[in-house]
DNA sequence: GGGCGCGTTTGCGCTGGCGCAAATCGCTCC
DNA sequence: GGAGCGATTTGCGCCAGCGCAAACGCGCCC
């Protein structure tokens, strides 16, 4: 499938998922890419889809959030510029486990799974790419659920800030800022809490200085201090 | 690496790590494994050990476990027989994340580093399953994330008692019997809670009739109840 | 067969943070 | 500039389940 969009070779080679790959393979991927421009809250996916595709983010931030068969909702993770969503589906049982809802203007790539699996069978470090993102990402879930069985609320917010620096965290002269826009309600639903209690928490750090927020953009002033809260074992 | 003990190819066939593999490629991958008899309460490896090979299970049980930069504990999952475990660690950092121990006397086989990833290169098949594995526990772990963010404790251990009767129970006469000893701490840890708290909840289920529990073994005898408690959205 | 030690049960008090509700803030769109 | 609406803040009451502690059961080893 093609676009008219202008795609971009060179920013495909620095996406986790096609990394060591040899240039000729570079332009296979780059040849069979879809890329789509998506304005703000719009839907990629929804849970329970069946016509799955490939996905990466190459500009913007994307949030993918999953409903229990209770009605609870949960964040699973945000997306940033470089990563891929909703690959997972592709090998498991074919439908989306999780809604994938743009945060921002963004730009997306994807490809379908007949493509995807010709590029693994012709060049299986995609596989091999594939794996240790999944794998990273299995562990963090995983230090996610230590976390919800072992810590206070206030320590999970702090690790889901963290996490979020981390990954799509952007330096500048007033602190790190994170790149999309958070509701109080997305950072609870990341770190296993109610918007109440994390309102509370980020109002009582703002006051005292650890970060700043403005229009839903978050800015980390004081890391150093909410690796404190994060790390201290007293308790 | 060879070894003393009788390898089955026949059970390696069978594993889902091996799926859909021609018999030439079993073949290879038998030839490559190591076996290991282990006795009940052998640690496998080391959370942080950096010899890391692949490992699966033929018979027995294993429990993998987390301890946190503070103390705190979990249980990440238990094996049991036919599935692979601690082999996310080769294409991540190296380093196992977790503990593995066994819960009773067991067989486990393994590959090096270099004897899998000659074998996924040259059968992609192979690289495929275990990415179609680590998504099936991508998603496990992110269910048990929702159920530690939304549910109550006697719903969290409803769930995990049911994943583990999905996938080491054994019917009999009396109900579904899971495969390994299981403590009640150990039960406590994987569904987020106390030790406490898990006895509690047990001793009512067993005075209910619904589960029964002889020297560490757990017999679910009235899964429907069971399913009750775990998906009745009454609260 | 007796003692030892791990695992389990159970009572009791306390508290983190959830649930509910209402007020306020601040964008966005008209 | 005003209206409307989603997001945020904040107060208050309450309870699930954690933390502590002690007793008990039971398999295993000597």
């Amino acid at each position: 499938m093609t676009s008219d969009l202008p795609l971009v070779p060179q920013v495909l080679a620095t996406m986790e998922l096609f990394l060591e790959l040899p240039p000729v393979a570079q332009e296979t991927v780059a040849a069979t890419a879809h890329v789509r421009r998506l304005p703000k809250d719009t839907r990629i996916f929804n849970q329970g889809d069946a016509d799955v595709r490939a996905h990466a983010l190459i500009e913007g931030g994307v949030r993918i959030s999953q409903l229990g068969s209770d009605g609870a909702q949960v964040v699973v993770r945000f997306i940033g510029p470089g990563e891929m969503f909703g690959t997972v589906a592709l090998f498991t049982n074919g439908r989306y486990p999780a809604d994938a809802v743009t945060l921002v203007d963004s730009l997306e790539v994807s490809w379908s799974r007949a493509d995807l699996f010709a590029l693994m069978v012709r060049y299986p470090q995609i596989a091999i790419n594939i794996i240790r993102i999944i794998g990273n990402r299995l562990q963090e879930v995983q230090d996610r659920v230590r976390e919800l069985s072992t810590q206070r609320a206030e320590r999970r917010v702090a690790h889901a800030l963290l996490r979020l620096a981390r990954q799509a965290g952007h330096n500048t002269t007033d602190g790190t800022a994170i790149e999309f826009p958070l509701r109080r309600k997305d950072l609870a639903d990341i770190s296993g809490t109610t918007l109440h209690t994390a309102s509370r928490i980020l109002t009582a750090w703002e006051k005292a200085g650890l970060l700043a927020s403005r229009n839903q953009r978050l800015t980390i002033r004081r890391p150093a201090e909410i690796l404190r809260i994060a790390e201290d074992a007293t308790d």
